[in-house]
DNA sequence: TAGATTGTTAATCGATTAACAATC
DNA sequence: TAGATTGTTAATCGATTAACAATC
């Protein structure tokens, strides 16, 4: 349940804001405003000014004492940092309506990420065009992974499949999953994982409900 | 970005771990496990026993010295302090795809919820069935929530609409809300928020990669 | 200049872990 | 009984916040 990466020597707490600071960074960007300060970023995402200040204050120095931050210089600051100044491709595994979903989603756009890949295990489905791909079978993975070069992959399977999928992922040496699956993967610790469950986060609120 | 709630005094963050167990346990209870330990529950997923105790401890007294804990007991209580002893009926904004891959998604099946309502702003899909549930307009969010006491909905709609819907959302009444598009919301501080945004987990998986 | 805001230090706050008496 | 494991306390660890000199 943790992951604090001992190599980077940075929490992985703070990892996980950027992304989001990236995000409102964007936003703030599109309305048209050229500069943002700590105090500003922060009420907008209900943090303090001094957690923004001294989270990017890991990686460097973005700022100018009097007038805050040139918004644009420091998204491409944060892009640099998350390695996002490239573009990642991405295996969907599981092609059904979770997968069709993904694969269909105009959110990854500019912000690093194309889907590539689909696979799935069902015959039926093989062959399929899905949103400009052609669903592949899983025994084609360790194939494709290693000719294509392969490092993250998505998890949109039943949860009975959920960890034999992640074994062949790992097996083919992609080592970044995002597992929609309602389980808890055992993967080898060089892997990394995040996971999305719906029902794990609205039982969640469901404790503060009257 | 934080969520202590001072109420009930019980941090946010043993909260949220709650339902991680509860899944873990169900999980043993399927495969025929009738005790476990928090060392066997702990290894599973990744936690210390520790701190599987300490947050248990919270809420009341489990286990047993010398055999740990009764699955099924445990799984009830923490049914009953999820509040989820009740099945939590859901509604849907939006009707695309991800809206529909969630009114498909069998996972919310004996996990404590229902998708029972959908509702979207475009004329063309209202009327359309859905599993079973008929999209309905937007507009017709405030009647059906005060005649059916709605709490709870997930936001599967563009990002630019986002926020919108969330006021519309607010001012209905509903205080759990499960957001899906990309961005931060503003909503009063009674209201909890969950925030799903697969890019933003992504990106924080890049930041580890070669 | 006066006002604003940074980056950083030290203090505070809170969460995790280690250890162990109690006891099944 | 001996071994295992709980619930809890105190210690440790880490994250957040307050404060402020530097400076735009």
């Amino acid at each position: 349940m943790k992951n604090d990466n001992v190599v980077s020597g940075i929490p992985d707490i703070v990892i996980g804001r950027l992304p989001v600071y990236l995000r409102a960074l964007t936003h703030l960007a599109e309305s048209g405003k050229m500069n943002t300060s700590s105090h500003e970023l922060g009420r907008r995402l209900g943090i303090s000014s001094a957690q923004i200040r001294k989270d990017l204050s890991h990686f460097g120095e973005f700022g100018k004492q009097g007038t805050g931050y040139n918004i644009s210089y420091l998204i491409d600051q944060l892009l640099q940092i998350l390695k996002l100044d490239q573009e990642w491709p991405v295996a969907i595994v599981g092609a059904g309506f979770l997968g069709h979903a993904l694969a269909h989603y105009q959110g990854f756009k500019h912000r690093g990420f194309v889907m590539r890949w689909v696979f799935d295990i069902d015959e039926s489905k093989v062959g399929d065009e899905m949103d400009g791909m052609v669903v592949q079978h899983l025994s084609d993975l360790p194939l494709v992974a290693e000719r294509e070069g392969i490092k993250m992959a998505i998890i949109a399977v039943p949860v009975n499949a959920a960890q034999n999928v992640a074994d062949r992922l790992v097996a083919c040496n992609i080592n970044a999953i995002l597992n929609y699956a309602p389980i808890n993967l055992s993967v080898p610790p060089n892997v990394h994982i995040q996971y999305s469950d719906p029902v794990v986060q609205m039982q969640h609120m469901t404790y503060y409900l009257s």
